[in-house]
DNA sequence: TGAGACGATGGTAACGATCCCATTTTCGGA
DNA sequence: TCCGAAAATGGGATCGTTACCATCGTCTCA
């Protein structure tokens, strides 16, 4: 049993053995131009004695469309991704598309790679949230080749045709931190990855667009802590990599080195889940001593004592809004710029509460 | 700026660009047959110039082969099979091949739709954890259009050259319920989504290749039950619907009704959850009046207190290995099966310890 | 010096569908 | 019965690449 040698049959194969050319058995069976009923059925009957399976290789050479988009995340382990890329599958397959997954595991130079790889397969479409907001010149090009592209979760300014779907992180972050300051919170700390963008001017709130959603939720918190005549404190951030154990570390410097926080707020799920860590080991007791806001509700939320307090991110909503917008495009057959917004979603549950001192000071 | 007659330059624009004929620069490009090295530099350059992409389409309709190879599970935003799937991006990448993913949600139709479509689009190769292990003609159909097939997870008798890689689940949870038997329980209970396979035999070990996670794990845990000489009691099984609602109710119903169990293994993480959530709202003491094994390590078995004993199953490498049988059958060329199991691992944490009763009987 | 081998190159036929145009058939109405 | 329009069908050309074969020069060795 070798394998390529199997020649499965051909539309040629097809009207052969219904006793028609090729041009008619093609009509009957892609239901275009105009086939009397009776030979219709002969083909479809010759079609199904044959087990034939149009071969979507060659249709796409003529017509030019794949029916196929890409999608090129940094991980589709994590939780975020894995759940809007349910979404993105779902309104591909409700549009007939098909997607082909690139996981680039954060580094530009697969991105590079992946994305000429799909360009070469010729999709109709690129959903992408890049690794770097800068370095984008693989997805400009995209732009120049005919091929959509929309950007999920991730800005890049240079790509100018495409679209921006993410949630407002900026909002979402206020949420969270409007919420602790109206329990009467006035210290408050904040896990980050991302350091204050450079340059930033509280009063160009448009330019939030452009940032990452780290940076952005940063600014969310910074935005809050100013709308409440708070001032920020570059101390009360704890700067930490996107893993667990960094914002352990970092969460267990930020509560030792600032004993007067009260609530601290964590901008992503791995990032909560070690400050929730660190205030377990520390035995600082939660809500009492300190309140806790993650982001993104996950499973555990609802397992751990206290519960979690969250800021939610619809991700599916997500991927499925990304997917639509750039399944349109595609559809549209032009550039235009389409960017949405979604928004996140505060959980109050028990990790939150007022302060000790509250009404003390 | 409208979209699908930019045509991207071909081979052809190349080659006239740098003066040869097309079959020079394809073998220049492409690197077999032979050309002078002046003649190879002048074709890159002007393929560079072009910015020339071949169109991977009309090379696998030559060739034969599209170096992609399709995924087809049931849901991409589950935790095991995003880590799984993370695992196959990453193997297929390495050996130069894209993926085409399907997410079925569990529904048979979809999935001999992706199937289908998988084929039309001539993907060389199939992994797939098919929601039935009985109706699977459509991948058997693959075998005969020369479409190498991997199952992952999920066993299908029927597809005859498909390899079958998997945990040894039976293995995974004979070493949960010997734990448990160690610490001196004999009153175990388990949560499972399967009930035990009808006609089953305990001297038939052999046959667990065609079962089922779920079922498997239930017959892993009767085989250690049968092993230490206790019996297998038809109401320690709390039957629960993958979910964490379901779980929590089963689990709520099976302690409830069987007041002399110390302790409970749990057969997936979802499971695990709702479990666990019960036995917090009962508010038995746990590891003090019950024990809880879960399955699956994820985030939130070291936050939750006690901190939870888990089996773990080796999902990332699952999703490598399924991809690595899958491309080297592609390879070899030929259908010889290559089953795999990997094992699980018992990982102790704070949820298991001796029942009160130790000893007592 | 001539035969043979080999390197380098060009021309053309595939691959399997769709698209366009020309031709034949059908059918209604005068 | 005949005409014209519309329906039905067939025959290429085409997409962009690789596969295959033929050709032509150059080099080597007897």
């Amino acid at each position: 049993m070798s394998r390529p040698p199997l020649p499965s049959a051909t539309i040629i194969d097809v009207a052969a053995k219904a006793g028609v050319s090729k041009s008619t058995a093609a009509r009957a069976l892609a239901r275009y131009g105009s086939v009397s009923a009776k030979t219709r059925e002969a083909v479809q009957k010759a079609a199904d004695e044959l087990g034939y399976q149009p071969n979507a290789l060659a249709r796409s050479m003529i017509t030019g469309r794949t029916k196929t988009i890409g999608v090129v995340i940094p991980d589709v382990g994590n939780h975020f991704f894995a759940v809007a890329m349910r979404g993105i599958s779902t309104a591909a397959r409700e549009a007939g598309y098909e997607v082909l997954l690139s996981s680039t595991e954060g580094d530009l130079a697969l991105e590079r790679r992946a994305v000429e790889l799909l360009a070469g397969k010729r999709v109709d479409g690129i959903v992408v949230a890049p690794v770097s907001t800068e370095e984008t010149g693989h997805l400009e090009r995209l732009e120049g080749q005919g091929i959509a592209v929309t950007l999920l979760d991730r800005p890049a300014s240079r790509v100018k045709a495409a679209s921006f779907i993410s949630v407002n992180h900026v909002e979402a972050s206020t949420l969270a931190v409007n919420h602790l300051i109206d329990l009467g919170h006035r210290e408050i700390g904040i896990v980050s990855e991302a350091l204050m963008p450079e340059g930033w001017e509280p009063d160009a709130p448009q330019e939030s667009r452009n940032l990452r959603p780290s940076a952005a939720r940063l600014v969310g918190y910074v935005n809050a802590l100013r709308g409440a005549g708070l001032r920020f404190r570059d101390e009360y951030v704890a700067r930490s990599a996107y893993a667990k154990a960094a914002a352990y570390e970092a969460t267990r410097r930020l509560l030792t080195d600032n004993p007067q926080l009260t609530a601290v707020y964590c901008t992503d799920s791995e990032l909560s889940a070690g400050a929730f860590a660190a205030l377990q080991d520390l035995k600082i007791s939660c809500p009492k001593d300190m309140s806790l806001i993650g982001f993104d509700d996950q499973d555990w939320a609802t397992l751990v004592r206290p519960r979690l307090t969250v800021v939610d991110q619809p991700s599916y909503q997500l991927g499925m809004a990304a997917t639509e917008e750039l399944l349109s495009t595609i559809a549209a057959d032009e550039d235009r710029r389409g960017d949405r917004m979604l928004s996140g979603r505060l959980i109050v549950r028990d990790s939150t509460a007022r302060p000790r001192s509250a009404g003390g000071r």
